[in-house]
DNA sequence: ATGGTTGGTAGCCAA
């Protein structure tokens, strides 16, 4: 099965492209950030008509995130990210879908940006982590095939981004941002692009601003992280770099993941 | 060093 990751930065600004790509690569989950849209206003019904079910955790205006599945799931297990109920921005979603005869978790989160560093909004990046970490540890001891997919707003290595000097001040590559997401890959989590695609140079995200695509001022943000028995299964992992060059295109591009069924 | 662009929403914020 084909799982799929994109932050299309904006539901209504993005329907004809996402749904122009859903067509075009067929995944059977696809998790989407940044929809900038309420429960109500985001456009299911659209996504229905391909023959997805929908679960949405919107948010007027900002962030938001939401799951297709072509498989019927009756498993929604928490929208918003546990830890804080002061923390009312809509970044998180997981879902159980099936797989085979067995089943397969999905998280969809949207990381904070966390810019500009030094202030209160790096600070909350550094506890969100710091709770999805407490969330990974509860996931791990389920032994379960689990997948944690979407914008986590953060430059692991410096192959990772084209310029990784023009990124030292930025929230994404600071020391305290990489070390908090290599505790995540040292519980044991496998990060399945880097898995089947070692090489430098593979973006997922570049700037409107200052001709960032066409001059390739690309940076790697967009992860699929695998839970050891999802690993087990990965059979590839990839990035729809295309769809950046499209008409009104999203700033960053889809991830995906082929798994083996179960 | 600054400004460059886009989206959502209503005179700016977030990215």
């Amino acid at each position: 099965m084909r799982i799929a990751t994109w932050n299309i930065n904006g539901a209504k600004a993005r329907l004809d492209g996402a749904l122009t790509w859903l067509k075009e690569t067929n995944p059977d989950v696809a998790c989407f950030q940044e929809i900038k849209s309420s429960n109500e206003a985001f456009p299911a019904a659209f996504f229905e008509e391909l023959g997805y079910h929908v679960a949405v955790h919107g948010q007027k205006g900002f962030n938001g995130v939401a799951v297709l599945s072509k498989r019927r799931f009756d498993e929604v297990v928490v929208r918003g990210l546990p830890g804080d109920d002061g923390d009312a921005h809509a970044r998180y979603i997981e879902v159980v879908v099936p797989n085979g005869s067995g089943i397969v978790r999905i998280g969809n989160l949207y990381l904070p940006n966390g810019n500009p560093i030094g202030t209160d909004r790096f600070a909350y990046k550094l506890a969100w982590m710091r709770r999805f970490e407490a969330r990974v540890r509860e996931l791990l001891d389920l032994e379960e095939a689990f997948l944690l997919m979407g914008d986590y707003n953060v430059i692991p290595e410096s192959a990772d981004a084209k310029h990784p000097d023009a990124w030292r001040e930025d929230a994404l590559f600071q020391p305290e941002t990489r070390a908090a997401y290599r505790a995540l890959i040292n519980l044991g989590l496998t990060d399945a692009v880097r898995a089947c695609q070692p090489e430098a140079g593979v973006f997922t995200f570049w700037d409107y601003q200052a001709g960032a695509w066409q001059k390739d001022h690309g940076i790697r943000i967009d992860h699929i992280l695998l839970s050891p028995q999802a690993a087990d299964r990965l059979l590839g992992a990839g990035i729809d770099k295309f769809t950046r060059g499209w008409e009104k295109p999203s700033d960053h591009v889809p991830v995906w993941v082929e798994l083996q069924d179960g």
